[in-house]
DNA sequence: AAGGTGCAGTGATGAAGGTCACAGGAGGGG
DNA sequence: CCCCTCCTGTGACCTTCATCACTGCACCTT
């Protein structure tokens, strides 16, 4: 492939954000055939039953992943941040399935996204590649586990905290923009039990709410 | 490596039991290095923080794998079948990981164990040996979503559900010898709770109890 | 300034399931 | 056969959280 075709942007973006993708002629193939793509906060990245044609390379912002069931129920798993990437997104386009999860971009987002078809040449043909990937599918796994930990052995009071914490983080600011409603979608909770959690929350000093906001202490 | 090394029963088993890897040079490999190991009904295979030295692929029985919190409850996963094998170990080996689950033998267990150092190199060398982590991978993942859904979204009676038909497809028997309690702690519920669901369940015709067995209708 | 809309707060009530207490039956060992 | 232990069944009560109903306030629109 000729030299003009490699984005220079795609590849210093790939080798600042993404170290431990050390080949040199890997991050020259990422430069030419990733895409940047950006998204607004809140726009819908990927949805249930959804083909995926793309694998992310987050460079900035962060997204949210959710679940959702057959009555519409919802439920959030976790945050991606730059350096990560979508594991679901590996073998639902190696294998040609269909998206399990919802993304949606909790800030606003740049990515790089690189066409699925070579994903599996680039296993085997560069070591970094298939660590990443590795490394990939672990951290997610763990973080499931977390997210079973949190539904299966806490009380909500304890989950809102942990909600309320990844939160600030995927945002980089100790103040939340959210309404108690939105909240208690991504927690399967009543909007009621928020509210009276948080209000408790408050009395031990732990944040401070406004409409629409609340501060972690 | 000479030719006596190779394990013929190793061989037709991976042949017989693991059809996708497909490569006889892997099969080969597999034989030579892999060794084969028992486990009888309710032996503990790997417990949380151990560190793991084998990936095993499992030819006959079935293995249980759970969680447990730092208070000591516990929280069935999932059952590992003929024909898997566990994707924990994958990462757990190659970053030298602690396990974050615990393996029982469900059943009489049959498994090959691989020491993890080939891990690497197959995946590399071996497409056939690639596709087939990865495929556990997303295999376990989905798994674990599943398992989230039903603590998520469903309560006790329909998780007490499933879990039956769960145990009884993983002992091949319509057969369930466990008492309530057991099946508790595996759904982190109450003993109570549990045989109240069980008489119930009885009542309206989808089981048959008995004292440690429950017979699935 | 007036009214509308969406968000937050709060009480009442009920269902699910945990906890405690205890009874009764099955089965095994001496 | 008797006793002991383990398993199951059941009633009473409590906590957590969902649901319903309603209030009041903040902010926006006109």
């Amino acid at each position: 492939m000729a030299i003009q075709d490699l984005n220079q942007e795609v590849l210093n973006l790939v080798r600042k954000h993404y170290p431990q993708i050390a080949e040199r002629p890997l991050q020259e193939e990422i430069a030419q055939v990733g895409k940047i793509m950006q998204f607004r906060t809140g726009e819908m990245i990927m949805d249930f039953g959804t083909y995926v044609k793309i694998v992310p390379l987050i460079i900035q912002g962060s997204i949210k992943v959710s679940r959702e069931d057959e009555d519409g129920n919802e439920l959030f798993l976790y945050y991606l941040q730059p350096g990560e990437t979508c594991s679901m997104s590996f073998t639902c386009c190696m294998m040609n399935k269909k998206s399990e999860i919802r993304t949606v971009a909790e800030e606003d987002t740049v990515l790089i996204g690189i066409p699925t078809r070579y994903m599996d040449d680039w296993m085997s043909r560069y070591p970094s590649w298939k660590n990443f990937v590795m490394l990939s599918y672990d951290n997610r796994m763990l973080e499931l586990i977390r997210t079973i930990d949190s539904i299966a052995f806490k009380k909500m009071d304890e989950r809102l905290l942990e909600y309320l914490q990844k939160k600030a983080e995927a945002n980089q600011s100790r103040t939340i923009n959210a309404t108690h409603q939105e909240i208690a979608y991504d927690l399967n909770a009543s909007r009621e039990a928020v509210s009276r959690l948080l209000k408790q929350l408050e009395k031990e000093g732990e944040v401070e709410l406004g409409r629409n906001r609340i501060e972690l202490l």
